[in-house]
RNA sequence: GGGCGAUUAGCUCAGCUGGAAGAGCGUCACGUUUACACCGUGAAUGUCGGGAGUUCGAACCUCUCAUCGCCCA
């Protein structure tokens, strides 16, 4: 027998042993139906966040569900080495033991690294264990392996070899901070409160002043022209002419460029090619000179006068704008709002700095991965996402992949002494390369910088399936089936992976891509450390288990909208876990044994009924999973469960086995074991730790296909015939009808009374008399006869369909009080009868309406006429 | 500035192709009937954000306004 009540934190960890000892998470050999799923590798310096636990529990149920569909399932798990993120964890680490990363060598400090890894980061991994993910963990890969190292060596010099990688001097957003350019996707444009400086420039040989208006005054030092839009007449005449930057009275052009917004600030804006997006572009067009002043701490460098030489950058805004306003240059400044990058990582202002770097023409790429998501090989859920994706691959830039970092992929780049690029996947090939070129051997020294992060990630749904070498997995598994992922990393990681994976595989990566809801808290806000709203999953688990919250995830996760997450929705799923667990218990008590039997010879209404109620419940959940209608799954088993299961077919068994008939108590006792055992298996995905449990201790009362539920077939369609068993449903409405009078007549819960019906459908009628003792003992009555009553009998009655139902309450209550109540039903059902008449007396609806629209609202007149009329001839019988 | 989404019961949200307004939580009343008080039975509560239009018929379609959120510039 089952404890009180299901303790998750005592079972949870065993369980999960037994699974991987089992070795279930490993796909089916015997299948080649094959379903595949990449985990979004998380960060090997995350821990577990609301976010992760969404992400994951949707993916364990989708991976649970079809492997129980015979499928051959692989959840390829794995982590990602976070260039940054890592480097700054193992610095602040290395810090505490007062050792500095500038003093150690590149190599030193990857061993340090390595250390960290092997020691830490593993935690997230742990914490995906716990919430019960059922990927195959021998197969887990991590983006620094040498089979992950190998496949990005190989697409770079591909990518090199096809001109689709390049280096470039060009702008790109540099963290003075982290001292690393990042890509446009990891700056963050925050709006900020600064100040609009207006700016006098004396033109040259005349007597006139250009005023720019900018909100980086300390840039001027690099200024190298003024633009003004070329209609407007203010500047007509200025074009052309040059004029003196303050201060350090150089001499640049003023030009006119269609760029420059009229009527903002003064109209003519300063032109800084090194240091801004915008005025690269304008330089570029103007053939203007580039001159970069600053150094890569974002000091002002040699090229500025030596005063303002090493001055950070702030520092020599508030220098600049002094000295403006000492030679009265600085002609007024205005309050502005504006909008300033700032490192995602770091939270520092992010420069737009000119250097070195190297690019991937992602531009090239995006045509084909536009295209396949345009002819649906690759499908959105819900699909406007796909507007997203389109969006930013339309408009894609050139993807700055170096880094200025040590840990991660160093680039396969080596330089000659003369500082010719020789790309190759190891050293040995560069050298080979470049003694083709030098005629001898050289020294080469290796490039320096290591990969964005992101690009090994590209690779993730092939390289870890074993490409670039032909591996079985990559025959079987790719493309994969399912991606599910947030919508905040669509551009950082699904469009490059349908890029990278179309121009390697030829294939699209994955067919479907699902894309989640954000979790926020209660009020909606984005979860975060700062504003400390975090709710942490580990501590929900801590307390309801790790079901109750993949539950409530499962519930919560409605396409298109976000997941206001509160502790009460936890504990509601908390709830239900253990009214399964309490259900089970009753079908112990109950010796509900399982025994093998034919469904089709099921004889009784209600076993046919309940039957019936769960292929409901299948069909609904199946489908709802397969079109990722989390939700709905989880509502339906939910509804099935509690509300038809236990609520209604558990409490009826409970009369049958009252009952002398043995073949029916036989034949419901392995109904209810049938069921239950269904209801576990289908709600296993779901929860799988309690499931799993539940089937382990409720031995003989399960159907057990196997010995462990996580091995489980889902169900199959059932074959019987439901036989009139809908009639149920009027069997219940009518228990419920008289219930619900009792209540509203305040009949003591303990009075025992007398009812009687007449006129019910022949239907009806053979259920109720069959089943008497069931109408009698959920109803709290002492008898249930078919009898008629005229009036002034002291009956109570309820109109029930085209029956009447009397209740014998003489002496019990109050018959005013039962006039009062049937007034108010009267009007109701008035009320409802002239919508419909005026309804069908519209010859417009009856000209235009459906056929079968018209004739169920007939058929509404009809019930409702007859419940007006009875109500009507009851009121009348108190006068 | 461009785009996306939201606005339905006190709260959190469902509501598929237009055809009787739903759930959970909370509230209230009653209840300990041998699975379950992490429970049972019952009840109350809605101008489906405002306005206009299309339609025989709108929570759902169109337009518009308002408020809120997110993404991109």
């Amino acid at each position: 027998m089952l404890e009180k009540y299901y303790q998750p934190s005592l079972v949870e960890d065993k369980i999960y042993k037994t699974w991987e000892n089992g070795r279930d998470f490993k796909p089916l050999e015997s299948s080649s139906d094959a379903y595949c799923i990449v985990i979004p590798p998380p960060n090997v310096t995350g821990t577990l966040h609301m976010g992760h636990a969404l992400n994951n529990t949707l993916q364990d149920i989708l991976v649970r569900f079809y492997r129980m569909q015979g499928k051959s399932v692989l959840w390829q798990p794995g982590t990602d080495h976070a260039g940054i993120a890592t480097e700054m964890v193992v610095e602040r680490e290395l810090k505490k033991r007062d050792i500095n990363k500038k003093d150690l060598s590149r190599e030193q400090f990857i061993e340090h690294v390595w250390e960290w890894k092997n020691q830490s980061g593993n935690e997230i991994i742990n914490q995906l264990k716990r919430l019960g993910c059922s990927c195959d963990w021998s197969r887990e890969r991590f983006t620094l392996d040498e089979g992950l190292s190998k496949a990005v060596r190989f697409v770079f010099v591909k990518l090199y070899n096809d001109k689709l990688i390049y280096k470039d001097k060009r702008l790109s957003n540099w963290d003075p901070k982290l001292k690393t350019t990042i890509s446009d996707l990891e700056v963050i444009q925050k709006e900020v409160k600064g100040s609009l400086w207006y700016i006098d420039y004396k033109l040259e040989n005349e007597d006139k002043i250009i005023t720019i208006a900018t909100t980086r005054p300390e840039t001027m030092l690099g200024d190298t022209a003024i633009a003004v839009h070329p209609e407007d007449e203010r500047f007509k005449d200025f074009v052309g002419k040059y004029a003196y930057i303050p201060i350090i009275n150089k001499k640049i052009i003023i030009i006119a460029d269609e760029y420059v917004k009229v009527d903002q600030g003064s109209g003519a804006v300063k032109i800084t090619p090194a240091h801004d997006f915008n005025d690269y572009d304008i330089g570029k067009r103007h053939n203007l000179e580039v001159i970069n002043i600053f150094n890569e701490n974002a000091e002002l460098n040699e090229n500025c006068p030596t005063e303002y030489q090493n001055l950070d950058r702030f520092k020599a805004r508030e220098k600049i704008v002094n000295e403006l306003e000492t030679i009265g240059a600085l002609n007024k400044v205005e309050e502005n709002i504006h909008t300033v990058p700032y490192g995602d990582r770091s939270g520092e202002v992010v420069e737009p700095w000119l250097t070195d770097q190297w690019f991937v023409n992602a531009k090239k790429l995006s045509l084909n991965a536009i295209d396949k998501v345009k002819t649906k090989e690759t499908i959105f859920v819900p699909q406007n996402w796909e507007k997203t994706y389109f969006d930013w691959m339309e408009n894609i830039q050139p993807w700055c992949i170096s880094r200025q970092l040590i840990w991660g992929h160093q680039i396969p780049a080596w330089y000659g002494p003369d500082g010719e690029i020789f790309v190759a996947e190891n050293s040995d090939d560069a050298h080979k390369i470049a003694r083709e070129k030098y005629k001898k051997d050289v020294k080469l020294v290796q490039d320096e910088d290591v990969l964005d992060t992101w690009f090994s990630s590209a690779l993730w749904p092939f390289s870890t399936l074993g490409w670039p070498d032909e591996t079985p997995e990559f025959e079987k598994f790719y493309p994969t089936s399912t991606l599910v992922t947030g919508f905040d990393i669509i551009f950082f990681w699904v469009a490059r992976m349908m890029m990278m994976g179309l121009y390697f595989t030829n294939k699209v990566p994955f067919s479907e891509v699902y894309v989640h809801a954000l979790v926020r808290d209660e009020k909606g806000q984005k979860m975060s450390k700062s504003k400390g709203n975090v709710i942490d999953p580990l501590i929900l688990m801590d307390e309801f288990g790790a079901d109750s919250l993949r539950m409530t995830l499962c519930s919560m996760a409605a396409q298109g909208r976000d997941i206001k997450l509160s502790k009460q929705r936890v504990e509601g799923y908390r709830n239900f876990i253990t009214k399964v667990w309490n259900a089970v218990k009753l079908c112990e008590m109950n010796e509900c044994l399982y025994e093998d039997f034919e469904i089709k010879n099921t004889q009784n209404i209600f076993n046919l009924w309940i039957l019936n109620e769960l292929e409901i419940c299948r069909k609904k959940t199946e489908q709802s999973i397969k079109d990722y209608k989390f939700n709905e799954a989880a509502n339906a088993l939910y509804k099935f469960t509690w509300s038809i299961f236990c609520d209604w077919y558990l409490e009826i068994t409970k009369i049958i086995y009252s009952s002398n008939d043995k073949i029916i108590i036989n034949e419901t006792k392995q109904i209810t074991s049938f069921v239950l055992s269904k209801i576990l298996v289908m709600l296993h995905p779901i929860m799988p730790f309690f499931t799993e449990h539940v089937w382990d201790k409720a031995t003989n009362i399960l159907e057990k296909g196997s010995q462990r539920i996580s091995r489980s077939q889902w169900p199959q369609k059932l074959d019987f015939e439901p036989n009139n068993s809908e009639k149920v449903t009027l069997f219940i409405n009518l228990i419920s009808s008289i219930r619900s009078t009792r209540a509203e007549l305040n009949v003591p819960a303990k009075s025992k009374i007398k009812i009687s019906y007449s006129n019910v459908s022949s239907d009806l009628e053979e259920i109720i008399e069959k089943n008497k003792e069931i109408i009698i003992s959920l109803t709290r009555s002492d008898s249930f006869e078919k009898e008629e009553f005229s009036k002034d009998e002291g009956m109570v009655q309820v109109i029930f369909n085209d029956g009447l139902i009397y209740l014998s309450l003489k002496g019990i209550i109050d018959f005013e009080e039962e006039k009062r109540r049937l007034q108010k039903n009267l009007k109701k059902t008035e009320l409802e009868l002239t919508k419909i008449h005026s309804k069908l007396n519209d010859k417009n609806f009856l000209n235009n309406a459906p056929e079968e629209i018209i004739l169920e609202q007939k058929e509404r007149e009809k019930e409702y006429q007859l419940s007006k009329d009875k109500i009507t001839k009851t009121i009348q019988n108190f006068e």
